[in-house]
DNA sequence: AGCTGTGGCAGGGAGG
DNA sequence: CCTCCCTGCCAC
């Protein structure tokens, strides 16, 4: 079912040329670039054969398709004018029975079909670096505000351009117009002719904003290995709960990555970045050059007029990164499209389910079987979540199940009910296998960049494995089953209940469980100061689980501070204080609020109150004082998820709050013409004025150090809604009060101050009561 | 033309 | 004041 193991053969990139012809892209062993084309058919699955009435008969073919799925009938157009004429038709002829608008099921670009019809797929045996891969990124001219493309003087001035082959290239100089600039650029490209283009939000800023000057100065963006001109359409991509909308843009013989949303993916995973910059993200890796220039975007126009050589060597220092930071993060993505029937670009800009889906739809179509519709309806049963201690607890050592879904659908058979060939457990077990195999291989592996590659290559399979079980349960998967969905959750809520259980039956307390791992206090037996018998006690746990579900010992840990479901912190003994859950460490909140509760996370921990009370009384002290290091310690981030238009509505009809940020990003687009986008981050602060928080804030941008007006009495009711978070870890709310108040007539002293550890057994109580 | 899920906490506007 | 309800963000 999967392909690839032709060592032979290298295609490194398609596109369509014309009817039912590919442009097939080869790398041959010298590492030139040779092409030949090959014909495939641009073909279509139906529900209904008589959606095609009308169309002259000699245009297309047909074949019944076996079984009783929805889509019945392949269609295919041997010489339909392009297969998006071909496409433009049958949406016509659908569109005519209303009642059905789902009659047609789209199975993706030409370039998809080629790769599902000939079951090859791209980059075989080959690797990473064998891919010529180009970065570029744009410097833009604007004397103020937001570059606009459509602003005569917002003009380009700066393309910097790197490969993986160690060149680069600066284009532009003071002497230099746009158009010139524009010119050399695009016959560099060409010239480097790389399989992949990179940059750091292209989809975003750099694409649209080269094709919309090119377009000024009629420079045809000429970027195709064909000569072509890109092509693009509206597209959007989600992270988790981030969805971006973004213009998709696709070059011919070419792959476009765009670094923003390897960031973004890797960051689904991790919860770690501090933001999504590309400056940011190169010093969170540790990619930043040494001695790196840094220049804010308000000051590149006089930098460019008073020291454009520093522009220079700034510009080419994000393409340095850029380079970095695609290297570290498409190694998954790219070994990826050696088994989905995606190319590279598409791959990298879509989610899972719909590669999922194309592995389901090239096994169907290669039996000829017919291709079920979604059912309608939704999941019901989630992960089991609970909290029986909180406070400061210690040790504690973290259990959690080894792939619980993917183990659980492998072991208790699991199968989407209209997945007449079973291919669903087939496929989970053969990446399963090839994961474990890989696995292995990486740990037998010699030398770093084998390592590494083996790992991207795992990493690959593993995401694909973890996206079956939430496949399942998505509503348009054609291949759903939400009562299947449902099984597999309650499944893994009667394991962590047994895991549970048995913990507790050999002396364990339990702490907090959440859907597949258990942290809990171990008995005094299984605690040691090397750890090994908290490992051998879970080794026993494992034995106990039923055939195939393995528990694996995560950590263990000195102390922990247990506070709220999914919201905890945990003391490693190396000193390394891990914080998790939305209300603590949540990136919208005032990242000076952020600090006062981990520092007081450490204070709780090692239960010292004099400084705890003496870390509140600072931070109330500076607030007073206007003591801020700038305005980003005391601003609030909120990410804008809907066009403004919907949120407008939502306004006018009563459905939704009007909070700071759209309101502030409508002032902003006014002021700046910076455009309102789905995906936008909005930082804002409560200046002094009262009134609602939508109408007394102001854009962080606004904020002047000399002259502050940030509500003070705003920011210190803040500081005591952090302080209060910690009222429940008190003995009393008097004790509490004491330690997050200014001293009273007879000052403050903390003995006597307790704190507090409070525990219910999880019989004791069925559903969420308070403690 | 594309799109994985549920559970949980906090903030804040609206309206009693 | 309080509750209700929506949204955003996070854990897994």
């Amino acid at each position: 079912m999967l392909y690839g193991h032709d060592l032979t053969e290298r295609i490194v990139a398609l596109h369509p040329v014309g009817p039912g012809t590919m442009r097939v892209y080869r790398r041959t062993p010298e590492d030139a670039v040779t092409w030949e084309d090959e014909r495939y058919h641009p073909f279509f699955l139906l529900d209904d054969i008589d959606l095609l009435k009308g169309f002259p008969r000699d245009r297309f073919q047909f074949q019944p398709l076996a079984g009783s799925n929805a889509y019945q009938w392949l269609v295919v157009f041997p010489d339909a004018g392009s297969y998006w004429d071909a496409r433009r038709h049958i949406q016509q002829a659908s569109d005519t029975q209303k009642e059905r608008p789902d009659a047609i099921y789209f199975v993706g670009g030409p370039e998809q079909q080629y790769l599902m019809q000939t079951g090859r797929t791209l980059f075989k045996g080959m690797e990473l670096h064998d891919l010529h891969r180009l970065q570029f990124d744009l410097e833009v001219y604007s004397e103020r505000g937001f570059p606009q493309a459509e602003v005569p003087e917002h003009r380009i001035i700066l393309v910097a351009l790197s490969d993986n082959r160690g060149w680069s290239r600066v284009v532009g100089g003071p002497l230099m117009d746009e158009q010139s600039v524009l010119e050399e650029t695009l016959e560099l490209m060409r010239e480097r002719d790389p399989d992949v283009i990179e940059g750091h939000n292209v989809f975003g800023f750099d694409l649209p904003y080269l094709a919309a000057r090119c377009r000024r100065h009629g420079v045809p963006l000429a970027l195709g290995r064909d000569g072509s001109e890109p092509r693009s359409f509206p597209s959007s991509m989600r992270f988790a709960e981030r969805q971006i909308e973004f213009e998709a843009v696709e070059i011919a013989g070419r792959h476009i990555v765009d670094t923003l949303f390897q960031v973004m993916s890797f960051d689904v995973f991790s919860r770690d970045l501090p933001n999504y910059t590309l400056k940011g993200v190169a010093k969170y890796f540790g990619f930043a050059p040494e001695g790196r220039t840094y220049i804010e975007g308000e000051d590149i126009a006089q930098t460019w007029r008073e020291d454009p050589q520093r522009l220079i060597d700034y510009a080419l220092d994000d393409v340095i990164e850029t380079a970095a930071i695609a290297e570290h993060l498409s190694g998954s993505t790219f070994y990826l499209t050696q088994m989905v029937p995606m190319p590279y670009g598409q791959c990298a800009r879509s989610g899972p389910a719909s590669k999922i889906e194309s592995l389901f739809v090239r096994g169907y179509l290669h039996a000829r079987h017919s291709v079920p519709r979604a059912e309608a309806g939704s999941q019901i049963v989630g992960g089991y979540t609970d909290v029986f201690m909180t406070g400061v607890v210690g040790p504690v050592v973290y259990a959690d199940v080894e792939s619980l879904y993917p183990s659980i659908m492998l072991n208790y058979g699991v199968q989407p009910r209209r997945d007449a060939l079973g291919i669903f457990p087939r496929l989970l077990q053969r990446l399963t296998d090839l994961r474990f195999v890989t696995k292995r291989a990486m740990r037998e592996a010699s030398g770093e960049n084998e390592t590494r590659e083996l790992d991207a290559r795992q990493t690959a399979y593993k995401n694909i494995i973890n996206s079956f079980y939430g496949n399942m349960g998505f509503g348009f998967a054609a291949f759903n089953d939400f009562a299947e969905a449902d099984r597999v959750a309650a499944t893994g809520q009667k394991l962590l209940r047994q895991i549970m259980a048995l913990i507790r039956d050999r002396g364990g307390r339990i702490v907090e469980v959440d859907t597949d791992g258990v942290l809990f206090v171990p008995p005094p037996e299984a605690q040691s100061a090397s750890g090994d018998a908290e490992r051998a006690f879970v080794s026993a746990l494992s034995e106990k689980m039923p055939e195939g579900i393995r528990i694996g010992f995560d950590g263990r840990f000195e102390r922990m501070l247990s506070f709220k479901k999914k919201t905890y912190a945990l003391l490693g003994y190396d000193g390394t204080l891990k914080v998790k859950g939305s209300s603590l460490v949540s990136r919208s909140t005032e990242r000076f609020g952020r600090r006062f509760v981990r520092r007081a996370i450490e204070l709780l921990l090692a239960e010292d109150v004099a400084a705890l009370h003496a870390l509140y009384l600072n931070h109330r002290q500076r607030i007073i004082a206007h003591d801020w290091d700038g305005v980003a310690s005391f601003q609030r981030i909120e990410t804008l998820k809907q066009p403004l238009a919907r949120y407008e509505r939502d306004v006018r009809d009563g459905k939704r709050n009007r909070p700071a940020s759209y309101e502030l990003a409508k002032q902003r687009a006014e002021a700046t013409g910076e455009p309102v986008r789905i995906g936008d981050r909005i930082a804002f602060y409560i200046a002094g004025g009262g009134g609602r928080v939508f109408e007394a804030a102001k854009l962080a941008s606004e904020w002047d150090p000399a002259d502050p007006d940030e509500d003070t009495a705003h920011y210190i009711g803040r500081l005591d809604q952090f302080a209060s978070k910690f009222s429940a870890f008190f003995e009393t709310d008097h004790a509490f009060r004491q330690v997050f108040s200014e001293e009273d007539l007879f000052g403050f002293d903390a003995r006597g101050i307790r704190l507090a550890v409070r525990e219910r057994a999880p019989e004791d109580v069925t559903d969420d009561v308070p403690f």
